[in-house]
DNA sequence: AAGGAAATTCAGACTCTTCTCAGGAAACTC
DNA sequence: GAGTTTCCTGAGAAGAGTCTGAATTTCCTT
């Protein structure tokens, strides 16, 4: 697919050696409306940022030959600051990651859920002033939710979630009445190798509904047999 | 990227003879909005004086060949003023510290925490009338933070911190509602090359907690998992 | 060199989140 | 309306994350 300038977010380069996710973060970049190139090395990257000219790089940091971090200080030797999202194995230590956040840089530990990946891009890409991007807050009706102090409001009033309740009200959210599957949610507000009980997502539907019915009508509604949908209930 | 009179803060040039604090400063720089030139030694700096014309010079003092008392020197002799916050290893003599301050000119000890360099570089800018930067006071809601005083108050009653604390919550305030994760906050308000515990940074948010809370409701709050954000606690 | 303050590490207690499971309720099919 | 399927929600276990007091180390001052 062919896209404008004026249809795309903005050019991610997508840098990781295992095939699965890449495709994974490259499919979901797609999807959002972002222009995507992919390289499965740190040379191919190198290359591809001369050639593709991303707005935005996600690299792998454990990637054999040369590693993220040494395809980050290639760039910055060659004063090119483009903003990276790293990735790290979830036991990468601590002291590998620092400094990663100085700039406008920031990290993700794997396995990350892919809503998560999307919303850290935009909050970067915002910051760099390298999109038209709007600011981070999500409305829907009497719902308020911002990105960047993970508040939610209700018809005014604040509203505690926790990390998981806030991933799926966010994925919910921005795709507004439209039903999605059961199986679209775990995909996208679930760590990409969750392989636990899929009931969790009914778990997390009525913490959800408990915690946002309080000040008003409920407006997650289940389609039978399909899934869920955000929405005004029915007259 | 290129940045208009109007949105960057002041022209900076970063002289260091190491790569990576040259890139740590220069990247903390560039995100604050500063327009950023580096050189690597003295020679390069004295031409980058007259190419780029910075407002203000971070130089370090030791650099092989030119060193960077020689660099003032010589600019000093050419009559130009532009002020310099110099860079010293902690363990520089007092003697070849002394007289560095004497102009507008400061200095600071290797290793420092980025919010301190970010802080001190518009003290020296605001002092030389080189920035339109307002004034150093930080506000939210009934907290008050003098950084030229380094005065903390909450609803007028004076706080005394020490010197990390009151590191953390210039940081917090300076971002206030929005979350930031622990590496953020370790990255921002420790030295650069810190490498011990994460965990002294729940012990220091739990000092001031401490010390904030006598005077009102908490205002550092949790967010389990991301990290800590600052501002008002939920109805 | 001693004393004191600040910074850091550490360990245990504690809290919160996540996930699973199971019984019952609700919706759909025939 | 009975049977079947799907969904909801309370309870609880396991685990991850957090807090705090205290011990230790480092640094600075006298």
């Amino acid at each position: 697919m062919i896209q404008t300038a004026e249809e795309t977010l903005a050019r991610v380069l997508v840098v990781d050696d295992e095939p699965n996710i890449a495709d994974v973060i490259s499919m979901a970049l797609k999807y959002n409306d972002f222009t995507v190139a992919t390289a499965a090395d740190g040379n191919e990257a190198l290359e591809q940022v001369s050639d593709f000219r991303p707005d935005l790089i996600v690299l792998d940091v454990m990637m054999p030959g040369l590693d993220g971090f040494q395809v980050a200080k290639r760039l910055a030797e060659r004063s090119n600051d483009v903003p990276i999202l790293f990735l790290t194995a979830r036991d990468t230590t601590d002291d590998k990651i620092r400094g990663l956040t100085i700039g406008g840089d920031d990290y993700m530990t794997k396995p990350f859920s892919v809503e998560e990946l999307i919303a850290r891009i935009k909050v970067i890409l915002r910051r760099s002033g390298r999109s038209r991007e709007e600011s981070p807050r999500l409305t829907y009706l009497d719902l308020e939710l911002d990105d960047d102090t993970r508040e939610v409001f209700r018809d005014g009033n604040p509203i505690e979630l926790t990390d998981t309740e806030f991933r799926l009200l966010r994925y919910l959210m921005s795709n507004p009445r439209r039903v999605l599957s059961r199986a679209q949610i775990l995909d996208h507000v679930w760590e990409y190798d969750f392989a636990g009980d899929a009931r969790v997502l009914e778990t997390y539907v009525s913490y959800l509904r408990r915690k946002l019915d309080k000040y008003g009508p409920s407006l997650i509604v289940t389609v039978r047999g399909v899934g869920y949908a955000l929405r005004e209930p029915k007259g």
